[in-house]
DNA sequence: ACTAACATGTAATCTGTTACATGATTGA
DNA sequence: TCAATCATGTAACAGATTACATGTTAGT
């Protein structure tokens, strides 16, 4: 995920690695955080790769600051991280809100329609959540007072996705 | 969080490998999954520390098969781990429902309500989401419409969720 | 006979966490 | 002056992913 976060946020501007770990931390309100040992050895990777380049502009204020800015090997990488998104980049719902936070860099329409389908049609299957002996865990059918909290939870996490999705695609009930 | 599902999940009856497997991806829907490489080398570890027994019952029906069980160290730990939950386990709402499924297994109903407590006042900050230039982007400010999206459901999350901790610990608007 | 599901495991590789180290700038 | 924030990095370690390896049982 840093990755992508990294390609997408250096599509926008260039950004020093400081300022994207902080755009990185807010991404998610600060749920998640990276770490310096998390993003330096990334960079390092997306450098090697030929995704970003790193330009040295000491001088002016600081002694030391990398700016770092997307190459055209790295836009061609964005583009197909994000019309490839297949896996936990559409079944897990923290992960495809990075997705969602730059699918607008995808050209295509079609192929931005197409990610949100996948997320539709995973999140339209009969409720995947919480089995036990093979079926799923009703709400009504669950006493334990927390993971009822946790089948209200997500339902409405859920939901309010679901709704979401439609509208977009402006598709109906399926 | 491997740990935590596994502690979980014994504290309820014994499991072999591959059941525990199992309703560790229905725990989240199959959103994210568990595989064998990070599962067995898991087991191990846990058993090293003590946490869980494991008895081989080879015999009735396959040939191999391992029942792991909880002993008492490792019911010492998920109750250690429950109460304790701070960091990730409260900022990350995937993690923070794993802590909420298992948290019945907490004696102590203040230990409890603690524990719910620590992930409102999170919740109950500013919303931190998504930041540009230092202040909170405002969904009416966002142009983007998948960003948009994402503070739509983002949003609607925190509320469901908001709803659900306040109506447990019975208080009101803070 | 074949496929899927059950069941357990290892090895190479990658990535992340934690903790440390360094040093400049800004504001109380 | 002291603390906080800015800014970049390394090293040891823990943990996960991917791919492979092995063998059984149940259903078509």
């Amino acid at each position: 995920m840093i990755e992508l976060m990294m390609l997408g946020f250096l599509a926008e501007r260039p950004h020093h690695g400081y300022d994207l770990r902080q755009r990185m931390n807010a991404l998610h309100g600060y749920a998640r955080t990276v770490s310096e040992g998390a993003l330096y050895p990334a960079v390092s990777r997306q450098s090697d790769r030929g995704y970003i380049a790193v330009n040295e502009v000491d001088g002016e204020a600081g002694p030391k600051r990398r700016m770092l800015s997307l190459t055209q090997a790295g836009h061609d990488r964005l583009e197909e991280r994000l019309r490839d998104a297949s896996g936990f980049d559409i079944t897990d719902g923290q992960r495809f809100l990075v997705v969602l936070t730059f699918l607008s860099k995808l050209p295509s329409e079609s192929d931005r329609e197409q990610v949100l389908r996948r997320r539709l049609d995973f999140l339209d299957q009969p409720v995947a959540f919480q089995f036990e002996d093979g079926r799923p865990v009703r709400k009504k059918d669950e006493t334990d007072p927390y993971r009822r909290g946790v089948l209200t939870v997500a339902g409405a996490t859920r939901n309010a996705e679901i709704a979401w999705l439609r509208q977009q695609l402006e598709v109906g009930e399926p």
